[in-house]
DNA sequence: TCAAAATGTCTATTGATATAGACAACTATA
DNA sequence: TATAGTTGTCTATATCAATAGACATTTTGA
């Protein structure tokens, strides 16, 4: 059977822009990988119910990102992207080092809420378990390609708003600085793996049984005062971790 | 200053669609509340950097959804949607009853994950605590108005892969049918009413106070067994519900 | 070595998108 | 009752988006 939802005429988005956006989407998701290449222009063609020439736009915008590469003759290769290097240290933030790897990174916030810490977060935190602090669900891709997933958590009385401030700034460090805190040290990172749960399949773009590094980390202020506590999960095969001592 | 997003050229996204997304979120938020109308073409046009003849096109499309109406000599005024009224029975469904209501209804899947029920997931669900659930988070959206958020936990052990299930079909109901479960009844309804969090402002659109209706809810099979306990919060401005005795 | 299969290039045509300018028609108000 | 402000309509032009067909070029494998 053919797929659910064909691409859509008539609604003011571009056809070449909504296959790029599924052929993509499909790359991620692993479709490909038995291959390593994308099916041919004509098959994608009769897929989408299009001609030839608008796969080969949307193709052309996939390239453009470096997301494929085509060879006459053989076939449109799938880029092996480099892995994501995130290196650890007392600088450590999410945008910073990156910029460099990837030609657009963007943080887009997925959920927003104050409630009450419990035992983990306080402790983390160093609040008592009951305090109000804020939570901030964000995911952070890299070239148009999800990498993480990350749930912070901060102190409500000191930080009040910044929900709000970051959802205008985009950036942590921004937000922070906004509201008087000019800087911040990685005092302390933890490392784990599991396999993706259902969430990360959605959010991150993966099949099931792929690999989710967790990293449970807390910034502190100059004066050594825990300032955010997050647990972020990364798609295992799109980053690396480096720590210099 | 201007809007810190403007449009985008040569995206593959046309200029009007992102102008009528632009302006239909700004009604949602209540920006033109004051004046009920929007502000005039030729001011839009300068706002958005484009010819009027563009922001023709995207109000065009607008009146097309019913969303404004545009009077020759005063200006573009936004239809005060009726409330959609939701009736509560033993028949109770998001998408039922409301189809001849709105256009187009859809609900988009948030997020899906598999949890271990808390003391008020299991009284409701006739679980123990710590039994597995799925939790299913969803927004309904009618004539691409965001009307209500709801999160959805279903015991896991009968249900398992609903999640995935109900991203294929799009509707608990045929979700629950596909699972073997043919028919379902509205057992217990509860009503409260809450200031919207900042949740709610990002996902429904809404200005802060803005009020939300909650409902908690419990739907069983033919035996009386919970099949879903569920958490809806409703845009009080936008719906209405109806209860016949 | 030949043929099949795949991407690359070219011309041509149609419709959608966007800009530009001019003016008509209507509403509200001074 | 003028007049300013607003939406409606028309013509014209340029570019983008999509389709259609033909053929070249390259790779792979029989």
């Amino acid at each position: 059977m053919a797929g659910q939802k064909q691409v859509q005429r008539q609604t003011g988005v571009a056809l070449w822009r909504q296959i790029a956006d599924r052929i993509r989407a499909s790359i991620n998701h692993g479709d490909f990988d038995s291959t390593g290449m994308v099916p041919p222009e004509t098959v994608l063609a009769l897929q989408f119910g299009v001609n030839r020439h608008t796969v080969r736009s949307a193709l052309a915008a996939l390239a453009q990102e470096g997301v494929v590469r085509a060879v006459q003759g053989r076939g449109t290769l799938i880029e092996r992207k480099e892995r994501l290097n995130f290196p650890i240290s007392k600088r450590t933030r999410f945008s910073q080092g990156i910029g460099d790897q990837a030609r657009e990174t963007r943080a887009t916030l997925l959920d927003l809420a104050e409630e009450k810490a419990d035992a983990e977060i306080a402790r983390w935190l160093h609040l008592r378990p009951g305090d109000d602090v804020i939570r901030l669900e964000t995911r952070g891709e890299a070239d148009q390609r999800p990498v993480s997933r990350a749930t912070s958590w901060f102190p409500a009385d000191r930080f009040a708003g910044i929900g709000d401030v970051y959802r205008m700034t985009g950036s942590i460090t921004k937000a922070f600085r906004e509201l008087g805190l000019s800087d911040y040290i990685r005092a302390k990172t933890e490392i784990t793996a599991t396999h993706a749960d259902t969430g990360d399949l959605t959010d991150l773009e993966l099949s099931p049984g792929a690999i989710i590094l967790i990293t449970r980390a807390m910034n502190t202020d100059l004066d050594d005062k825990p300032v955010q506590y997050s647990i972020t999960r990364f798609a295992a095969d799109r980053v690396q971790f480096t720590i210099e001592n």
